[in-house]
DNA sequence: TGCCACACGTTATAGCATAACGCAATTGAT
DNA sequence: ATCAATTGCGTTATGCTATAACGTGTGGCA
């Protein structure tokens, strides 16, 4: 269920944008991957935002709301819910010492979730879980 | 666990702006609280920042990370999760149509973000689950 | 009295996101 | 081939969200 759109070749705009948040080891705003392009010819935020919307449709990149900032998916490979790369709500740990981001899934919290939601008669869309807090290495 | 402090007397400034949010049918902005006490001599964001700070600190307010925008907490009598009005993780249903925001607890959604941070030696300090859809009423 | 902690007020600035316009390339009928 | 629709792109301007830095005033307390 949800599977992202599946991905058309990227434009040049999105191939760039796709590159930064992959090489990235924390999450990265829109307007510092607007400042690592300029090289490239960015030169304005909506370049970014064009580009970013694309990529989280594809499902390629996640959005952190509570940092307004983006990386990229770390485990398209997964088949653990369904067919292919697509998967469900996924979760976020990300250490506020050194800013290094874990994303997982879990079924049961996915499930509990939904639950409630049938139970409520409420239509979820979409899921944002986003733990903060310090990973093991910052946490020692 | 994680108990929100004790609230001392609000101030003048608290007071006003946790009265906008009790108010209010949905989450409210910093800048829209600022419109709406602007006749009351609120002239500047800060004033609204700062009182959120301190109401966030209470437990008597929580921020929507998916919407930069703030509501009056909905369970503070919920004896749930130990003694007293405290409570651990909470979530919110959003719903994207009318705005309204439901509030709730699951003791098994938190197990499970606890067990798996506890497995990757992960410290947690705050979660934010929130759920964007559309409620029973939207939906229909 | 002197000191400290805290709330408050003000101005300025930083950071995040979108509106609105126009142009160019692509696609897919007719 | 031609027209229309779609999509991506570039630019300018604007709006929304949040904090830095400075100064004032007040109450508690050694
Ligand atoms: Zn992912
Ligand atoms: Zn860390
Ligand atoms: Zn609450
Ligand atoms: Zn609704």
């Amino acid at each position: 269920m949800n599977a992202p759109i599946s991905p058309p070749a990227l434009t040049k705009n999105q191939t760039l944008v796709f590159g930064v948040l992959s090489e990235a080891e924390a999450p990265v705003s829109a307007y510092t991957i607007l400042d690592r392009l300029r090289d490239h010819g960015f030169r304005a935020p909506l370049q970014v935002y064009r580009a970013l919307d694309k990529l989280l449709e594809f499902g390629m990149v996640h959005r952190l709301e509570s940092l307004n900032a983006f990386v990229a998916c770390a485990h398209r490979e997964s088949q653990c819910c369904g067919a292919g790369h697509g998967h469900g709500t996924v979760a976020f740990a990300i250490c506020e010492s050194c800013g290094q981001v874990a994303e997982f899934h879990d079924h049961e919290v996915d499930h509990r979730l939904e639950g409630w939601a049938r139970q409520k008669g409420f239509r979820p869309v979409k899921t944002a879980i986003e733990i903060r807090g310090l990973c093991s290495s910052c946490a020692a």
